[in-house]
Order: C-alpha cells, then structure tokens, then sequence
DNA sequence: TCTCCAATGTTGTCGGCGCTTACATTGCAT
DNA sequence: ATGCAATGTAAGCGCCGACAACATTGGAGA
C-alpha cells in the first residue's frame, strides 16, 4: 500500500493521528473532518471512507488515549517501592499524563463516548485494559484487603484525583483561592486522599 | 412592558429559561439558538440582541446553576446537626442537584466557561457567592482548624465529589464495575472520603 | 496476462448552524 | 408631539457534517 496520489496509503491511521493533535491542542469541539482532510490532502468526504462519523473519529481517538493510559499504569505497576507507593506513583503518573495531554483526557472522561450503550467497539477493549492494569496494581498493593474494600478504594481514588483534575482544567484552583497552599501542596494532599494516607 | 406581537416583552428571560431546559434535557451541545429563537416566536437574530453570541447564553445559564446551588449550600448551613454534619448534608444536596440537572451541571463544572480571562461577569458573582457559602459551612464546622487544613479540606472534599459525579455522568460506574457494592455504598463511600471520615 | 470487483477517493449537493448587516417597529424621554 | 435608543426582522455569508453519484486503483481469480 503506497501513496500514489490517488489513494492516501493509511488515511485511517492518518485521520487519527492529525484528529489526536487537534484533541490535545485545541479539545475535542474544534475538531474539524474537513480541516482535518485538507490538511491531509484529501477531500472532505475521504474520511467518511474510513469512519461512519465524527464520533466515530473521535472514540478511535479515545481509544489511543486509553492506550497511553493502560501503558503508563503498567510503567508504574513495574516501578520501584512496595505496593502502596505504586499505586500513589500510578496516580501521579496520570495526573502527569492528564496535564500534558488535557484536550484527550478530557475527551477520555467528559465525553459522551462511554455513556453510550453499547459502548463504542474500538473503545472497548483499551478501556478495559486500562483497568484491568490499575486493578491489579491496586489488588496486589493490598493483598489481604476484601474485594469490597478494594473496590470503595477504586471508586475513591478515581474520584478523588479525576475531580482535581477537572476542577483545575476548569480553572479552579487558582493562587488566591488555594492560598496559603502551593500547587505541590494540592497535589500532595489529593494523593494522601485518594490513596487512603490522609492526614487530619 | 408588554408583548406586543413585534416586540416580546423579555427575551433576554426568556431566552434563559429556554436554555436552561435545553440544557438541562441535553446538554450545552444541543443548544441551537435557531432553534430556540423558533421556540420563542421570534426570529433567529433576536437573541443577538440581548447576549453578543451562544457563550454568552450559556454563561447566563450557568449563572443560573450557581445561583441554585448556592441556596442549595445555605440551606445545608441552616439545617441541623452539628458543623461535620452539615458539611456532609451539603455534599449529599450538591450530588442530589447534579443528579437531577445533570446537563446544567457538567456546564457549570466542564465547559470551558469558567477558564476564561476574565470570568465572564454574569458569572463571577453566582460562582463566588456559592464558594462562599460552602466556605462559611466548612469553616464553622471546624472552627479550631488553622486555614491551611480547612483550604486543604475544601480542595479535596470537592475534587473526590465532583469527580465522582463526572465519572458517573460519564457511564463509568456501571454495576458490574462496582458489585459487590450497591449504588448506596458508593455513595457513603465517597462522602466518607469527601469530608474526613474515611474508614480504612 | 486480462478482467472485473471491492476498496478507496472525488465532486456536487443539502440542510443546519453561528453570526453580521441593513432595515423596521416601538416605547419613552424630552 | 417628536426623535432617539432599544428591540425585533429579513437576508445572506461562510462553515460544518453528511449523503449520493461517480472516478480511480490494486489485486484476486480466470
């Protein structure tokens, strides 16, 4: 398969890689098919060729970024220190990722893609490993805790560090109303909690 | 002033109040100002002449969130118990007014509003006037806390809220995902979390 | 090697949208 | 009574997502 000037060569591939610069740049809503494919050389309706809709799109996009995502909790999974270190390490990595990339994490967790039913196929399964790579790090972290106990964990870990990370995208916490906290001080007291080491 | 079949009376209200049950029904994405101008009776540029474009709509909208929510926070300060305890009605009102105006809110806390420079006025007031109240409870309830626990309390009681709500919204907590735990349990679990009771 | 088809890309078109400009109507202050 | 500012209308621009009809190509099977 070769550009021959006709025919792209990988325009699938293309259309999500250009799409995910946009999403991390400018966020999911500036996201152009037409923009996209003359920036690509191809016309407006070639994309439609490989994707049924926008959305379409955009949940491949999504999937890529699960795909990140379940690869940095696996590099912490494998990092230094006991199991309770990790997953505090896990999660510094994702709120790492989270800013770095924010236009993709917040198509990841704001959008409509995973509310829908059935969830979108290319979605899946990068999801799911996703989770499955921060559920094992946190089972094995805790090995004599109840499955219950590990599961209130989760739901208050995510909580706990995505709400921060919503709130900050959504520029919550500025200066003056953290004062007289720094930003490491936030962060460091949003890890205590989410990880069940909060101090009183 | 009366509607006088050329003039409406009060759009700009009017136009508010649309948006609101739009939003609150579908979500800030489906809001069309065609569309809502129809719904009025009036023509499609109307609503230019009261808000300078659609943002500005929904800016007057979330205000309107604000407003809500900050009655919403006093009422939880004028209920009974002692000061912890309010704090904790407050946060079971905040998730009950989430949960029944789910589109208003995900504009009040992931639209791109309130990251503006600087925060659209209609705005400002509402916002601040609702973090004041919840500030005023937080503070009463542990009035020998020094500022920089009771800041800290506030950013994390608030993150471990609102992110469980936006990865609810977000489909997230399906329950498969969380049995054995019930729907309540997570709940609890979250406030637990959220106001510094957490059991370990 | 030739042929034909499925995959892929193009052009043309439609309806909907936000927004602007130029014009019409009305109430109110002077 | 009048004139102006506020408010509403009509028409149109450019952009967008999406669809239909047509064009091009590589490769599988004769």
């Amino acid at each position: 398969m070769v550009k021959d000037g006709y025919h792209h060569g990988d325009l699938a591939n293309a259309l999500i890689e250009a799409a995910l610069a946009v999403v991390e740049s400018d966020g999911a809503d500036a996201l152009s098919l037409r923009d996209l494919a003359a920036s690509l050389g191809v016309s407006r309706a070639a994309p439609y060729r490989h994707f049924v809709d926008r959305d379409a799109l955009l949940a491949a996009v999504a999937a890529r970024g699960f795909d990140a995502l379940s690869e940095i909790y696996l590099a912490a999974d494998a990092g230094p220190g006991d199991g309770p270190a990790r997953v505090r390490e896990a999660m510094r990595h994702y709120m790492a990722f989270a800013w770095s990339r924010s236009g993709l994490h917040r198509l990841m967790f704001e959008s409509e893609l995973l509310r829908r039913d059935p969830i979108p196929p290319v979605l899946a399964g990068p999801y799911q490993r996703t989770y499955e790579a921060l559920w094992r790090t946190l089972s094995r972290a805790y090995p004599d805790a109840e499955e219950a106990w590990l599961k209130r964990r989760r739901v208050t870990m995510l909580s706990t560090v995505v709400g921060f990370l919503v709130l900050d995208e959504a520029g919550r916490f500025t200066p003056e109303w953290a004062r007289p906290l720094s930003r490491e001080d936030l962060v460091e007291a949003i890890l205590d909690v989410a990880t069940g080491t909060a101090r009183p």
